[in-house]
DNA sequence: TTGAAAATTGCAAACGATTGCGGTAAATTT
DNA sequence: AAATTTACCGCAATCGTTTGCAATTTTCAA
């Protein structure tokens, strides 16, 4: 069936498509008569404008595009909710895609957004994406682009993260308040700067207020290894009393091997992890954790994005402050 | 900055714009040797067409609209990526956009994608979705719609979901097979036609071929109300030796509980549940599950809505088979 | 009544691409 | 060398809207 288009209503009603356009945007030339018969057709014939035609004509698309790593996140998850509510209240839409970490993708994907004219992105850099050229390209393309989680250094970006180095110091502060003697610091792959962050800030706080607490740092890329590094560290002669992990993954392994080794906690081991909270509350007693709200993070990126939209550039880095969230296992 | 259009593209050469047109999408009227020269100054230019353009004149999107309840679940996770691949593969993109499960956002929803002329969309209809006219209309206006795990019962309609009556079969068929004497079988919001297909499925199969195996049937709404229902019966004097848990919600609370009561798995209790297989994975030892895979389900989704594109009409109902995977819990 | 201001409405040119059809020059055939 | 093909290429209409400007009608004061 054909789409009622202003060009179709204007021929029922005999009047120019201008005045029709006019009519239903409610635009001060047109008078009330008009208008109402207007509108009464719109609605009986449900017209719906077409967007293409629209975006065509005024060069802006009311879409936004967001690049995650994997929608199958719940960080990420709540992350594109938060925008996601935010862009409906603005009129804007969502196109998610992937990158499944692939830079490849991510070049792809920045492709069908620039075709379609998005309004600007929202994008998480995929964990090896080293060439930002695409994204300048974007600028040019006067395409504005908000990063978020994992961003790029250089500061010419507009960019929103949680602000690692406190959640990593948060959780040794409740770490030494525990009076942990041995602990053990599992982090995720060594060459992301979130990790590189976390890491140190973690490191630096610990060595400086609690030096005689013993703490072994490990890195690994999944849980599968976060999973085996802990069994074989606690295997050795003196055993840890708390472990920390620093994202869901790392703690999904840690809790593998504290189970099939039926490790009991909080008595035998303390665990604190760096999460949204979801993972943490599959357990028992749920896990304490450091919350990143990505949720907060969305919030924040939308204003971000806005602000580039309307006045131009902003370029910045904002950061998400965490909270502790207790569970029981400290 | 200006876009480059085939306009500009038409002048630099000294070209009209329908050569630079037809040469860049190989049309045998073009010399070679134009071709080249057209794809070599595109290439310079970083020309890329205007997508908005595009569908207006040929009046389709390359986009596919994607309605789920919540994108945080990892079911839909799997087959909203299925789409997505192969999607992209097809030269289409999603518009992901989530109902939240309230049927004022489909509506919403759907208006979006009508006005953004999308070529299809897969929808998963939101828990209490009472009015289907919404998506007569889109049938009217020539968009497929194709529905996927929460399906309409009107066979108008095309849709896919999983075999719920063959998983809880499995299931039971497995439970059988341990020799299980006492069993608990916990189902989700008895509202929900998928609970009751499970429940029937599950009961009917268990009677008939178990009839001497103990069995409870219960309903929980929520993670914590499975967990609580669990402890409540393991309280009593006979204990049970196999759970069976119908969705990962309710596989969450079974475990939680499990943990704090600190029961064996699988010695003291048999533990088998419906899944994807995320949740199961995170416990020591794996979880046992009958696959309900999200990423078949998208694969087969993807290909009735081409078929529906393409040879028009394909009003059916299809199924995807579910199997078996060990976890070491039975 | 009449001329000017105010209130309505229409014209037509964009936006960037696609495509049927017709035109011209070169290649081929007699 | 004249007559046909064949190979290339351009014209112009079209998709559905928006919008500056011009045109028309109405209103009203003088």
């Amino acid at each position: 069936m054909m789409n009622t288009t202003l060009k179709l209503l204007a021929q029922q009603l005999q009047l120019s498509i201008s005045t029709v356009s006019r009519a239903l945007k409610d635009h001060p030339d047109i008078s009330t008569a008009t208008k109402e018969k207007v509108h009464a057709l719109a609605n009986s014939l449900d017209y719906e404008p077409n967007a293409y035609a629209i975006q065509l004509r005024t060069q802006s698309s009311k879409i936004f595009g967001v690049i995650v790593p994997a929608i199958a996140n719940l960080f990420y998850d709540s992350f594109i909710a938060a925008i996601e509510e935010e862009s409906r209240k603005n009129g804007y839409a969502l196109m998610i895609l992937q990158s499944s970490n692939k830079p490849e993708n991510e070049l792809n994907n920045l492709k069908i957004f620039r075709q379609n004219r998005v309004s600007g992105v929202f994008a998480c850099l995929s964990a090896h994406t080293q060439n930002l050229e695409v994204y300048e390209k974007m600028s040019e393309k006067d395409i504005p682009v908000v990063f978020f989680d994992i961003v790029p250094k250089e500061n010419k970006f507009t960019k929103v993260r949680m602000a690692d180095e406190r959640c990593a110091i948060i959780a040794a502060e409740n770490i030494i308040q525990r009076g942990a003697k041995r602990v053990l610091a599992l982090f995720g792959d060594p060459a992301l700067s979130i990790s590189q962050k976390r890491r140190q800030a973690f490191q630096q706080f610990m060595e400086k207020y609690a030096p005689k607490t013993h703490c072994t740092y490990m890195h690994a890329n999944s849980s599968i290894e976060a999973e085996e590094t802990f069994k074989k560290q606690y295997g050795k002669s003196q055993k840890f009393d708390t472990v920390f992990a620093m994202t869901d993954e790392i703690l999904i392994g840690v809790m593998k091997s504290i189970q099939a080794l039926n490790i009991k906690v909080p008595d035998e081991i303390g665990v604190i992890s760096i999460s949204n909270g979801f993972i943490p509350s599959l357990y028992h007693p749920n896990i304490s954790y450091v919350e990143t709200s990505g949720f907060e993070l969305g919030k924040l990126a939308f204003v971000q994005m806005l602000a580039n939209i309307k006045g131009g550039k902003t370029l910045s880095e904002l950061t998400v402050d965490a909270k502790f969230i207790e569970g029981g296992s400290m």
